[in-house]
DNA sequence: CGAACAATTGAATCCTTTCAAAGGGAGTGG
DNA sequence: CCACTCCCTTTGAAAGGATTCAATTGTTCG
C-alpha cells in the first residue's frame, strides 16, 4: 500500500515544510512523529467510516496547530490549499520532555488544539442546516482573520463533510442565505457577509456581540 | 441574578470537592479559576443557544478533567450524578507557571481534555440517529470502564442534547436496538450490550477490533 | 397510595437526503 | 483564440428520517 504522507521521522525541527494542494500530510494510525504549526494555507483532518463516509474532524488555518495526539494519529491530515507549516517533534519515550521551555511550548500548542476542537464541537452542536452554515461562515471569517469578504478555501464537499450535511444541502442553504440578503456570492469561493447580526441570530449566538450581553447598563 | 457555582477562588488545591446531583459547578463566562479532575461521579458541560436549545458539549467520567479553558469558562458545568473532584488552580498572570512539575501536570491534563474533545467530535460525526446512539453506548461503556452492562448515569434528555437529537428519537432508537437484540434494557438506566460487533458495525467503526484492520496478510 | 416527573409510543409534519439532470468555470488542445 | 471536456456546483422532484404534537405508560418519592 503506497502511502506517502509528508510526515517523516527525519524532519528538521523548525524548518518550514511545503505541501501542495490536496496532498496528504499523514494518515490515520501512522506513528505520530510530529505536530504541525501552520505558517500559511489551510489543512483538514478527517476520519472515514466503514461505509465510506468521510468526516472532516477539523479545519486548521494560519497559526493553528494539529496532529497533537500521542502514539498514533487518530485522523488523516491533508492540505486543503498549498500550505507551509513547521513540524515539531513529539514527546516520545526515548526523548521525553527534557527542558522546561519545551514543556511550555507543548502547553501552548495543546491549548490551541483544544480551542480548535471546541470550535468544531460548537459548530456541530447546531441543529438545522441553516444554523450550521451560518455558524460555519462566521467561524471561518474569524479564523481566516478576514473582514466582510471571505474567500472560502475549501470545496462544498469539504464543508458538507465538516458539518454533517450533503453537498446539495450546503449549496441550497447558501443559496437561501443569498436570497435572504444575508450574504452575497462572487464566484464560488468569494462570500461576502452582508448582515452580520442576521447570521449570528440564525447561528444561535447572541446577536453580533460576543461579550456578556447588553446587561442593564 | 443569584448564581452559585461550586467554583470558588479560594479552593484548597488538592482538596476533594463534593457536589450533589444536578448542582452547578461553574457557569459559562465565569472567570476560570480552576480546572477539575473527577475522582468519582459524572459531569456534563453545556452551552445554550439563544432559542433556548441546550447543547451538552461534553460528558466527563472518573479520571477525566474539564474546565481547562483559559480566561473565562466557555461552557456551563454541572454534576450529572453526585460527584467528587479535585480543583486545580489555573495559570494566571499573577501566578504564572512557576515550576516544571506544574507545567507537566498541565500538559497531562490538556492531553486528557483533548482526548475527551476528540471523543465528542467522533460521536457527533455520526449521521443517523442509530449510528449516534450505538456509538454513544460503546463510548459510554469504555469511559465508564464498564463490562457488558452499562448503568447509564444521565437522563435521555442529556443523551439527546449531547447527540443533537430529541428525547423521542433517542427513546425510539434505543427501543429499535432492543428489538434488533443488540442491547437489552433493565429499568431505564441499566443497558446490557448483547452484540458488541453489531453495535460497532452500526456505529460505523471497523467491527470490534480497533487496530489497522485486516489488511492484505 | 397518589402525585409528579421521566420515558415510551403513535400520527402528522417538516427537513434533509437521495436520485436525476442541468448549469458554469477552469484547463487543454486544436 | 475558441471549442471541448471534465468536474464542481446548483437546482428540481421524490423518498426517507427526525421532529413536533399529543397521549399513554412507567418510576420514583413523599
Amino acid at each position: 500500500m503506497p502511502r506517502f504522507g509528508a510526515d517523516n521521522p527525519q524532519h528538521d525541527a523548525g524548518q518550514g515544510l511545503y505541501v501542495r494542494k490536496d496532498a496528504p500530510i499523514y494518515f490515520e494510525n501512522d506513528t505520530a512523529n510530529h505536530w504541525y504549526e501552520i505558517i500559511s494555507g489551510v489543512v483538514r483532518t478527517c476520519r472515514f467510516q466503514v461505509d465510506g463516509h468521510r468526516h472532516v474532524t477539523g479545519l486548521y488555518y494560519k497559526g493553528d496547530v494539529f496532529g497533537l495526539e500521542t502514539g498514533r494519529y487518530q485522523d488523516t491530515a491533508e492540505a486543503v490549499t498549498e500550505t507551509v507549516m513547521i513540524p515539531h517533534p513529539h514527546c516520545t519515550r526515548e526523548a521525553p520532555a527534557q527542558d522546561t521551555s519545551r514543556a511550555y511550548e507543548w502547553n501552548r500548542a495543546l491549548r490551541k488544539a483544544l480551542g480548535s476542537a471546541r470550535s468544531c464541537i460548537r459548530l456541530m452542536g447546531c441543529k438545522t442546516a441553516e444554523e450550521k452554515v451560518a455558524a460555519f461562515l462566521l467561524e471561518t471569517r474569524e479564523r481566516l482573520q478576514a473582514d466582510d469578504t471571505i474567500v472560502v478555501p475549501m470545496s462544498r464537499g469539504d464543508i458538507a463533510d465538516h458539518l454533517g450535511l450533503t453537498i446539495h444541502t450546503v449549496s441550497r442553504t447558501i443559496t437561501a442565505l443569498v436570497r435572504q440578503k444575508l450574504i452575497a456570492l462572487d464566484g464560488r469561493q468569494k462570500i461576502k457577509i452582508l448582515d452580520d447580526k442576521g447570521l449570528s441570530m440564525i447561528a444561535g449566538e447572541a446577536g453580533g456581540s460576543r461579550a456578556s450581553g447588553p446587561g442593564e447598563g
